[in-house]
DNA sequence: CTGTTAGCGCGTTCAG
DNA sequence: CTGAACGCGCTAACAG
């Protein structure tokens, strides 16, 4: 059997008439050619189902029109959606996306990196590294175009967009202190996660400014997943009777959270208040619904896309970093 | 400023004193290179920082080492979590996932296949389709492996996952019935969903090997999201008073439908019952829990993505269909 | 075991 | 307004 042939842009231009020249600039709308042999050669394409090769066109332009997105998990909502703002975003401008997960494995994230960079995308959004500033930076340099999503590194070279995390953990902090809350259980997250050192300052600034001095025995890092949750909470309800809040690392955990006091007995929130963070969709649907942290996960997305796009075409306007408020979302689970 | 210069083969090769031809078969492994040289370019490699270019080398091998995965959109669990299923295998065997949305738009469906078509993706994967048969087929023609998720296509050149959709259709109307309900609202899902057609079907089947005849006011087409589910259910609930449970097209419009009977101050599953369907891990988490049917999505993914690694291959094993069988998962909504 | 030649499909010169 | 030659970075096929 004929492995069947790529139709190529010889055979159009042979169809035509023309040479490679004028197809090409049939394509790319590019001037130096009349109307009507435009036209007629895009039918031609049409007709004889001509595509042209990106491969081919990126090796001589140096340009793949490809992005990476590297995320942690894309099973998890948080990330899932700021994946589908970058892939919208992406798309409307043309461009596709990779997208890669780290399994919250360092060494998969540097390996992802690195394949994107042998894949030579025009750019890479990099969410929620674990690696820390050196290895980042190390990892990150080689690529032409960086945008980091809730980190910081001084590089100029890469954009970044953050949430504000340091204030998030204020805005719990002080709305569980002004319900009368002092003693209160934090899950800190995963130990490496830039966020949620963040937050933890945030959080224990207020604490200190109110004359608490946050104890450690009330503190365990956490993943970002219900069943981790659930566990971390279930050792602090046991071992520290005496919390009568807990501030968990995400949404997901603080559902674990909540499992976890279902499991003791406790009642939320009249025994203890939980709250969250991000607001995932999931935050205001279980029961009772989650006071947490709001995070525009979408925005987030479309805005590191569009920063990305502002690197690659050189014309980075701001080097300023684009910082997001987050917002505090009352709901009954710490009213 | 000079724009820092890309360091290819040929400075490797330079470097080491040999051809482009030894350096190339130090990288790909291959042999017809002693085991000195071949430490000693590699170690080169790794001390210039040279990164091959997969463009470069797919062209010559007509090979990318890159995969399309078309989904409706990334940011609903159910796609999310195949989508990781498929990037893990991907991963696994070096393959990089172009994640694209189609967000229910035909045409958009369209374009990013071609547009995949246009990257020279080694295969596609595409889930839940809303183009219909002809117009699916002529958009996958052009790409040299495919594999459905949740579809049929009658060639055999297009690997296939399925649920075994029309099973759970039938599950679920049997358990309804089990319980006595005969007046059952049903979310059909989006009309142009192949795989609420199945469940319709099977649903339809048990019904009227009961004796009941499907009642078409009993039945809305609903988007696969939790706002469309509350609006339609609240229809179903308003204007067919006599509905005692519900079928949901997904979990989503299912938690749709759990607050569409709280604003109508329905208790369930006391005064109705609600079913929902793939248990997304939502289901498990409000309140009441979802009865509903499970679907394997990571399953479903990297089953998909393994697939496809055959068709790629040309060494399709199989050209049978993978049929995964669902499994009713009873909750408090519809005990 | 190693090197040489050719060409993958296209866009960018520079001539007509 | 159109075309011919060259090269992007790499590998396959053949020589040595």
């Amino acid at each position: 059997m004929m492995p069947k042939q790529r139709i190529t842009m010889a055979d159009v231009a042979h169809e035509a008439g023309v040479s490679l020249m004028t197809v090409s600039r049939a394509i790319n709308g590019k001037d130096g050619i009349s109307e009507t042999t435009r036209q007629r050669i895009l039918e031609i394409i049409d007709r004889v189902g001509y595509r042209p090769s990106d491969i081919a066109r990126s090796l001589v332009t140096d340009r793949t029109g490809t992005v990476g997105l590297v995320v942690i998990d894309n099973s998890n909502p948080f990330f899932s959606e700021i994946a589908r703002g970058v892939e919208r975003e992406a798309f409307a401008h043309g461009y596709n996306v990779f997208l890669c997960n780290t399994e919250e494995d360092m060494q998969r994230e540097r390996a992802v990196l690195r394949s994107l960079e042998e894949k030579r995308v025009d750019g890479v959004i990099v969410c929620s590294s674990r690696l820390d500033s050196d290895q980042l930076h190390d990892a990150l340099e080689p690529h032409a175009a960086v945008v980091l999503i809730n980190r910081r590194l001084d590089d100029p070279r890469f954009g970044v967009v953050v949430m504000d995390d340091e204030r998030g953990g204020r805005l719990v902090a002080e709305h569980l202190l002004s319900r009368g809350h002092r003693a209160i259980g934090f899950l800190v997250g995963p130990e490496r996660s830039y966020s949620g050192q963040l937050r933890a300052n945030g959080y224990h600034a207020v604490l200190e400014a109110a004359g608490i001095t946050p104890c450690s025995q009330w503190e365990r890092y956490s993943l970002p997943i219900v069943e981790s949750g659930r566990e971390e909470a279930r050792y602090l309800l046991t071992h520290q009777p005496e919390i009568t809040a807990m501030f968990c690392y995400n949404d997901l955990s603080a559902v674990g959270a909540l499992q976890a006091c279902a499991d003791l007995g406790r009642r939320v929130p009249e025994d203890i208040a939980i709250v969250g963070y991000d607001d995932i969709s999931l935050a205001s649907l279980v029961t009772p619904a989650l006071t947490t942290c709001h995070t525009p996960k979408h925005e987030l997305g479309s805005r590191a896309m569009l920063l990305l796009l502002e690197h690659i075409n050189g014309c980075a306007a701001t080097c300023e970093d684009i910082v997001i408020e987050p917002e505090l979302v009352i709901r009954a689970s710490a009213p």
